[in-house]
DNA sequence: TTGTGTGAAAGGATTCACAGCA
DNA sequence: TGCTGTGAATCCTTTCACACAA
């Protein structure tokens, strides 16, 4: 998931993992709720299970961050929401753009967990010029064209793209060239960008695929599959080159 | 823990680790578009790049799958395509349910990934009533009431939910109730499921504070944050118990 | 010669288990 | 007494580097 970013920890003892900084997130939602019902304090038990992890691993991420709880009584919930905030840079709001305003970005337009937690939705761009100026989500959408204007008006440094496929590497470049240095990736493509942009990708169709996966195992587990203990080598070399017409590899996926 | 689990055991190599199933998906992705093109074969090298990861971790990966490639030639693409979408359980298919027809819902029911690798959209379920019958990419969208009945009628394992926060429980627990043992979650709270279940979740605001994060992290590269190298105690615990009411703790994030 | 397949090494992440502080 | 904070052990993932097949 986590983009490859070649860490060079220089500056002292600031590595917080990877893996840390993505539950951070998680723990902030779960202590938001706490908060929110005027709960004092929680202990790394009860938070753990709110986030859906254990709290042995509650603890250490929560090391890397200093010492922030008191020992036989838990976390000041207050006090952990500001700093957690804080070290993912929250307390900053982030004006981001969305491109591609289609059912996704609409969708990501209104979406509210962006306002609530530190962003803000500077401008939405799509290359429709039939789009240009509809609202969406209370927000005129703006023309491709003024893309770099809006980046450097607003000073954008995070960019979510929501385009087809094919149109999101352009996108891509020109963000980046505008400024943009974090980039959102709802398109299923793979992503070319500078050193020093950071880029996430959220796929939809594989996650669904990972899932078929597991399903197939739970489905196969008595019934013992096609791929049993003899390994498929199938003698696809058979006489010339390439393969036969069909009946050696299935047509799976038709285009 | 149980001793016979390193070994060699009955059932042969049954154990692709998670990391290597998480990235099928995306080898399959570059595959099927290489196949479009009619492209052969294709070397570790030149896949790892379309991929978007290294050719010394894919060659790991397929090392799980099997030995399927050519030595000093490269991989069949269709072969590997159809082994692929083997492995992934994509040679059947799979009928999924979306459940909270809003925005993301729609946008879902619209996204072309899914029936291009082996899902089909068995049907769309919204607790509006208004809803009911309004057709959306297509499909009529059914009530909740008919859940039940459409999960066991259409053999459906896989349900996705892109209700809001406070109805993905419940209806996570009627998907399970009724058969569902996979689900992908786009909901912002942790669901709990019963053993057997898998679920997946997709989080917009989560991968938007990890690019925050980094982004932070950019922009104080040279001037010096407020925690550099003094990690930021604060005599929290002064007088009572409680903190003070404010002034200590800035109130960050207004609900 | 070329590029796969894979042991072995290195690097992270998770879990254990318990010392130590409130 | 109760719960945090953290070394140490374990497990998982990635990378290296090279034998070996075509």
């Amino acid at each position: 998931m986590a983009t490859g970013r070649t860490h060079r920890p220089a500056t002292r003892s600031r590595g917080i993992p990877e893996a840390t900084v993505a539950r951070l997130p998680l723990y902030l939602r779960a202590l938001t709720a706490l908060s929110e019902r005027s709960v004092p304090t929680v202990s790394s038990e009860e938070l753990a299970t709110a986030a859906g992890v254990n709290s042995a691993k509650l603890r250490k991420d929560f090391s890397y961050l200093g010492s922030y709880g008191t020992r036989g009584v838990g976390y000041d919930v207050e006090y952990l929401v500001y700093q957690i905030s804080r070290e993912l840079g929250l307390t900053q709001d982030w004006p981001v753009v969305i491109v591609g305003i289609g059912n996704l970005g609409a969708a990501l337009a209104n979406y509210g967990g962006f306002a609530s937690r530190g962003f803000r939705v500077a401008a939405l761009i799509d290359a429709d010029p039939a789009m240009a100026g509809k609202p969406v989500a209370g927000l005129p959408v703006r023309h491709t064209d003024e893309l770099e204007a809006i980046i450097t008006d607003n000073g954008v440094s995070i960019g979510v793209i929501a385009t087809p496929a094919g149109a999101a590497q352009q996108v891509c470049d020109r963000l980046v060239a505008a400024g943009v240095t974090s980039i959102l990736n709802f398109a299923p493509t793979v992503l070319s960008v500078p050193e020093g942009v950071d880029v996430r990708k959220v796929d939809l169709s594989i996650e669904l695929q990972i899932l078929a996966f597991h399903e197939q195992r739970k489905a196969g587990e008595d019934a013992a599959q096609t791929t049993a203990a003899t390994p498929p080598r199938v003698p696809r070399t058979a006489g010339g080159g390439r393969k036969g017409p069909d009946g050696d590899v299935p047509a799976v996926m038709p285009a």
